[in-house]
DNA sequence: TTTCATGTAACTTTATTTATTACGTTATTG
DNA sequence: CAATAACGTAATAAATAAAGTTACATGAAA
């Protein structure tokens, strides 16, 4: 299976838009995301609708976010995202006639509920502000590094 | 990306064998598990290698549980089949030379750990008696509810 | 020696994400 | 008001990974 990048993409993507005073068009974010433009419009786009960016068209358009850094928490991105399923493994038949599968499938999705919850209120948990931190910090210590 | 339902399959085909005097034929399993033959010899090759199961070649052979059904857990399955990736969300780029994109990383990576720790953890927890056990309790209400 | 079963390599199909192409729409600027 | 810069979006292709299939070899039992 190929993994869904998107939530990495939008964060990395938002966190340059939070250092920059002016909108960042999409040929911008795609060079500094590796990928295409039309392929951070798709993804962007999701994030409009759930109201935590804007888009502006013509010269010196592009995105920009519409929010406090520190209001928006991981699992709000992904929720905007439209809640990608989250793991890579899962049940052969999801509604099984064999009282022995749904054994399985019953024991399975449980541990599953459990991780995905654990996950979700991790992601509750961090903001964009918190990351901007985490940025920041690392900055700082490669700087010390070097001297 | 297609998700991985092997330990989803191995579990729905050890508690069957489990239920068996004799070793199972690659083609029982298959039938059981809606799925070919040829894809139930790979999977359980791998069990094999981890010396759960046994095959045996000719007449009257097949597959046979090696290993007591208390002291096997869902997590020794998930090993012994490679330890699949376990989420279908992940980085955008695994080693970024952008700062940003190695905060980014950094929590993102944190987080998929610990829901990671905890599904393993819960894996352990669950042996295939287990299973068993829930199979034998959701058997007994279904004959209840039928009368 | 025939039959039944696994072992395995090679290839195909299917599902899903990501990338690309093409063209339309809107806003700014000269 | 024309040229340009930007997003919007549909349609299609490429890339990736799991699962399925075919084909044939190997080994054991009847």
């Amino acid at each position: 299976m190929k993994r869904d990048s998107r939530l990495s993409s939008v964060l990395h993507a938002l966190l340059h838009m939070a250092e920059q005073d002016r909108p960042m068009t999409s040929d911008e974010l795609a060079a500094c995301m590796k990928t295409n433009p039309v392929v951070v419009r798709r993804t962007m786009g999701l994030l409009r609708e759930a109201g935590l960016v804007s888009s502006e068209r013509g010269h010196s358009g592009g995105w920009r976010i519409e929010a406090d850094l520190a209001s928006v928490t991981l699992r709000q991105l992904h929720e905007a995202l439209g809640e990608p399923t989250v793991f890579a493994i899962g049940n052969r038949h999801e509604t099984p006639d064999c009282l022995v599968e749904q054994s399985v499938n019953a024991v399975l999705d449980e541990a599953f509920a459990e991780a995905e919850a654990l996950l979700l209120d991790r992601f509750a948990s961090v903001t964009l502000a918190d990351l901007s931190a985490e940025f920041t910090q690392r900055f700082k210590e490669i700087k010390l590094r070097k001297g």
